[in-house]
DNA sequence: GGCGGTGTACTATGTGATATAGTACAGTTA
DNA sequence: TAACTGTACTATATCACATAGTACACCGCC
């Protein structure tokens, strides 16, 4: 059984998609550390997509440090590890200045952007959309 | 003349991060409203890439109302337009949305953020990197 | 009027990523 | 043994990207 939810858009490949999905839902805490993840095949069923689309999301998340592979029995959720060095730089520099380009482009006031983190920290599902 | 920095990675478009070295320079002030923007033939003889790449880049940039095309004359940086409602929220909603949620992965704390984005805001040149 | 510059629109080619279908194999649980 | 797991193949089709080259309408300058 699917334990995340997605929906579909154009512009960016489906297994991008996925993955995202599931970063935001173990964010959430959606997703638990130790919670089994959906296998390949029941997967790529209830979404629709190819098996080795699947396979790649399965591959990607491994790869990232979120799932954990026990051969022949599946994968789960692994313990969030915290961001190594690069990770952090990542983030706190090349994330934030797209993030502070794009909203001064658009006369985007800094207090707004921290506001709309500081009121959208705890990621909570958001009306409308 | 080229009067913006680019720096090619793998991993992106070309015109792509043209297209983000140009909105760079715009929210630094390296570019202003009524600079001259460097012809299609120039910026692919300077940069050493294709014609139509470099079209490509002006075509982005023109469509996304950063700058005028005068036929015959050439492009010009244009006045920054405050943001619509759409565009307001695809980066106070999705985009912040996407900081928050890699931020949590990597246990990078709320105000760490908050302090990175209070900190970068004048966009001023890192050192190193 | 003509030259040289501008953005733009074509055709065409090659490469790589994406998604698909199908098959196969080693490992583990029940 | 039977049923499940992730993974690794081959193969095909489509699309984005970058390239090369040509062409056109437009404008400023001499």
């Amino acid at each position: 059984m699917i334990n995340f939810t997605i929906k579909f858009q154009y512009g960016s490949p489906i297994y991008e998609q996925i993955v995202y999905a599931v970063k935001k839902a173990i964010a959430t805490g959606q997703l638990k550390a130790g919670d089994k993840f959906p296998s390949v095949r029941e997967m790529s069923k209830d979404l629709r997509i190819n098996p080795n689309t699947a396979g790649k999301v399965v591959g990607h998340l491994v790869r990232e440090g979120m799932l954990e592979v026990r051969p022949g029995i599946g994968s789960v959720v692994s313990q969030l590890s915290p961001a190594s060095k690069d990770q952090r730089n990542k983030i706190l520099n090349d994330q934030v200045e797209e993030l502070i380009v794009e909203s001064k482009r658009l006369s985007i006031s800094k207090e707004d952007v921290i506001n709309a983190i500081d009121s959208n920290w705890s990621l909570k599902e958001r009306k409308g959309k």
